[in-house]
DNA sequence: AGCTTTCAACTTTTT
DNA sequence: GTTGAAAGCT
């Protein structure tokens, strides 16, 4: 969903606005289309009797039926009449999932909304390996390791401290569990050496995890489905629960999310897959297309509904995205359309190289905002994107808009949560609710540094894994004393007698007023601000970990619940949590979103990062071969790699409401010196007439300006939108 | 030999 | 801007 949705709502709201008129698109983007819903919209709402699959092209307003449907299953008919909590929306972020709460609110009511389960495949594989995951064997505090735990596991069970090569073990890992496969599957359909030796690490790497009563991202999904294919009860119980189930951007879902979506829904098939086979562009992190073909084969009776009306962007936009994506073999017919006018050609733009580039990128975004200042409202800077293949595209974009005082923020940086300060104290976390979770206790036990070294720690683990305890549980047995000085079993002993303390205290913390000076007493009591400032010697950067430090106190306390003052002043009584509940939850939620600011601001990102979002105006930055088509040096490029380089530069096309330049660089930079830029194929394919391409930007621009102005003084005041 | 410095290269990303 | 590798220095 777009970030500008609301407030171009204000601007249609504050009607006679000639900008509302100059760019038609304002007045109905997908955000606040019209209060009814289109035939397709209906036709995919209505339906509640069985199955459906909801073909969305880009900006035909899926989250809208989505909500929609949700609302209209709470009401009385067959297929429908349910609870809020019998119905389930899953998506792939914690960010989508929290929009869809907010826009299932404004539909029902924040009473029911909050009643629904709306949450990430992970988040719901979380909620049933929790509740029932014990018939798996499988502890109800359960670890879940981020990739950085999981990276390191794979080092000491592959016995390597090349990075690289654990690197290329967990994601060959990854892909066979995405496929359901286990280390003994793994191993015979290992294809060369390689992957013998990463089917072999695999194997230990399962060892640890259940010794560890550990997770990974991978089993959040692949569990679930193991324990609903294998345990009738659960299976029951959860297709009981759950009496529709609607899933966003299906077309991102791998093998192992549609087995167990089949198995969430069961014989009844009540469910709503909402996906674009055009937009999928994850294949090379497990995502198949195959879910969408196998839909109507495992389910003869589904119903597909093809959204084509397009509310986002102009014709001309959505030529080119047409003409680009028709290349592509189709899985299911359907031709995006729109109302919405002409609208400005697509630009192509050429440019020397990446500064120059840079430059025009800049000099353009200057020259609409400018453009539009005057009669109208101008242009906010949220209201631009430059979209890039690679993040290290993004730097030199950086550099000339800092240069020219343009306000920017770079979307899918380093997140929040993979700060080391921030996994230093997730790992206490973790360890708080599970104390086997070896890999959280080495982190906490040397973070900060209490005098127990690697010898101690070594011991200590060769005991443990000796007697098949966790070292936890290790720390307080009498044989200890056998291999380990006093000293250190002292030590040892303090750090136990602690943590065991602080877990008592976290279990009956409640509300954020008590919580936050338990955090903050912790922190004091290990250290942390000190262990900082020790271990870096820039004594800024030093401040700017500790005031992350603070902002997840901060915002663990919020969780935890209480009174809370909310947005606008409201207070709001929320259930009060425990430190110890909070903790459990912490894995899952990578994104400190509420962390506001950024607010009109322009916006840099990856093409992938980009999906699902808009802007009015998108510069789609290097499209060049080699970049965009992507290709690498020792992979191939097959056919089915370049459909989805075709469908990543359909995505971009398709992000831009208005206006939309094309760059290519005539020349790369490749190490020092410049080898010759060759246009992408997907320029040629967009098919934009040549006149339009190539015209004088100058000339172009003093047209456009003329032709607005004199459209602005023209158009009648408040008279409704064409 | 082990350390430092310089130089170049750099898919896409969520949980 | 960061990381990894290779060359150069002590």
């Amino acid at each position: 969903m777009s970030a500008h949705g609301g407030r171009r709502g204000a601007c249609t709201i504050l009607a006679g606005r000639p900008v509302v008129r100059r760019f038609p698109a304002f007045a109905q983007s997908a955000m606040n289309a019209p209060a009814s819903l289109n035939a397709a919209q209906m036709e995919a709402v209505q339906h509640l009797t069985g199955p459906c699959l909801v073909l969305a092209g880009a900006g035909s307003g899926k989250t809208r039926v989505i909500t929609h449907k949700i609302a209209r299953l709470l009401l009385s008919g067959p297929g429908a009449d349910l609870a809020p909590s019998q119905i389930a929306a899953i998506t792939f972020t914690n960010k989508a999932a929290a929009e869809m709460r907010e826009r299932a609110k404004a539909l029902i009511g924040a009473r029911s909304a909050n009643k629904l389960l709306i949450c990430t495949f992970h988040a719901l594989g979380v909620k049933l390996l929790r509740e029932d995951g014990e018939r798996l064997g499988l502890k109800p505090q359960f670890s879940i390791l981020d990739s950085d735990d999981v990276l390191g596991i794979l080092r000491e069970a592959g016995a390597t401290s090349d990075a690289q090569l654990a690197r290329r073990w967990q994601w060959t890992i990854s892909l066979w569990k995405n496929q359901g496969l286990n280390s003994a599957q793994a191993e015979g359909a290992a294809q060369n050496d390689d992957e013998r030796v990463a089917a072999r690490v695999m194997a230990r790497y399962e060892e640890r995890l259940a010794a560890y009563q550990a997770v990974d991202f991978d089993d959040l999904i692949s569990l679930p489905a193991k324990l609903l294919e294998r345990d009738l009860e659960t299976r029951s119980k959860w297709q009981n629960q759950l009496r529709h189930v609607l899933v966003d951007e299906y077309q991102d879902t791998n093998a192992q999310q549609y087995d167990l979506l089949k198995l969430l829904v069961g014989e009844r098939a009540m469910f709503t897959a909402v996906g674009d086979d055009d937009q999928s562009i994850y294949g090379w992190r497990g995502a198949t297309l195959d879910n969408l073909k196998r839909l109507p084969q495992d389910y003869p009776q589904l119903k597909v509904i093809p959204l084509e009306q397009n509310y986002r962007s102009t014709s001309a936009i959505l030529r080119a995205a047409n003409n680009v994506i028709s290349l592509n073999p189709k899985l299911y017919q359907k031709t995006l359309w729109s109302d919405l006018g002409e609208g400005e050609p697509v630009r192509v733009v050429d440019c020397d190289n990446e500064e120059h580039e840079a430059e025009r990128a800049v000099a353009r975004i200057q020259g609409i905002r400018g453009g539009t200042t005057g009669s109208g409202a101008p242009a906010e800077w949220s209201d631009f994107a430059i979209l890039y293949r690679a993040n290290h595209q993004a730097r030199i974009f950086e550099q000339a808009l800092r240069k020219a005082n343009i306000p920017y923020k770079v979307s899918g940086g380093q997140s929040f949560f993979d700060r080391a300060e921030i996994k230093d104290l997730c790992a206490w976390m973790r360890l708080l609710v599970n104390q086997d979770d070896d890999p959280a206790f080495l982190r906490a036990i040397t973070t900060p540094k209490r005098g127990i070294g690697h010898t101690t720690l070594g011991a200590l683990g060769e005991f443990a894994s000796k007697w098949k305890v966790s070292m936890f549980e290790a720390l307080f047995a009498d044989s200890l004393s056998a291999t380990l000085n006093a000293r250190a079993i002292g030590s040892l002993h303090e750090f136990g007698r602690y943590l065991n303390d602080f877990e008592h205290r976290a279990r009956h913390t409640m509300g954020a007023e008590d919580v936050k000076p338990l955090l903050m007493e912790w922190l004091k009591d290990i250290g942390y601000e000190q262990h900082l400032y020790d271990g870096e010697d820039n004594e800024k950067l030093a401040a700017s970990r500790w005031t992350n430090v603070m902002d997840f106190v901060d915002w663990i306390a919020k969780r935890s619940g209480g009174v809370i003052d909310a947005t606008g002043g409201m207070t709001e009584e929320t259930e009060k949590k425990s430190l110890l509940d909070v903790a459990q939850t912490i894995s899952l939620i990578t994104s400190l979103a509420e962390r506001g600011g950024d607010t009109n601001v322009v916006t840099l990102s990856t093409l992938h990062a980009a999906k699902g979002l808009e802007w009015p105006h998108v510069v789609l930055a290097g499209v060049n071969e080699g970049l965009l088509p992507f290709k690498s040096e020792d992979e191939e490029m097959t056919a089915a790699r370049l459909e989805e380089e075709r469908r990543l530069m359909y995505v971009g096309i398709t992000r831009a409401r208005l206006t939309l330049a094309v760059n290519v660089l005539k020349r790369r930079k490749r190490g020092r010196e410049f080898v010759a830029g060759i246009p992408s194929r997907f320029i040629g394919e967009m098919k934009l007439e040549e006149s339009t391409m190539r015209e004088d930007p100058r000339e172009k621009l003093k047209k456009l300006r003329a032709e607005f102005a004199a459209r602005a003084q023209s158009a009648p005041k408040d008279a409704p939108q064409a």
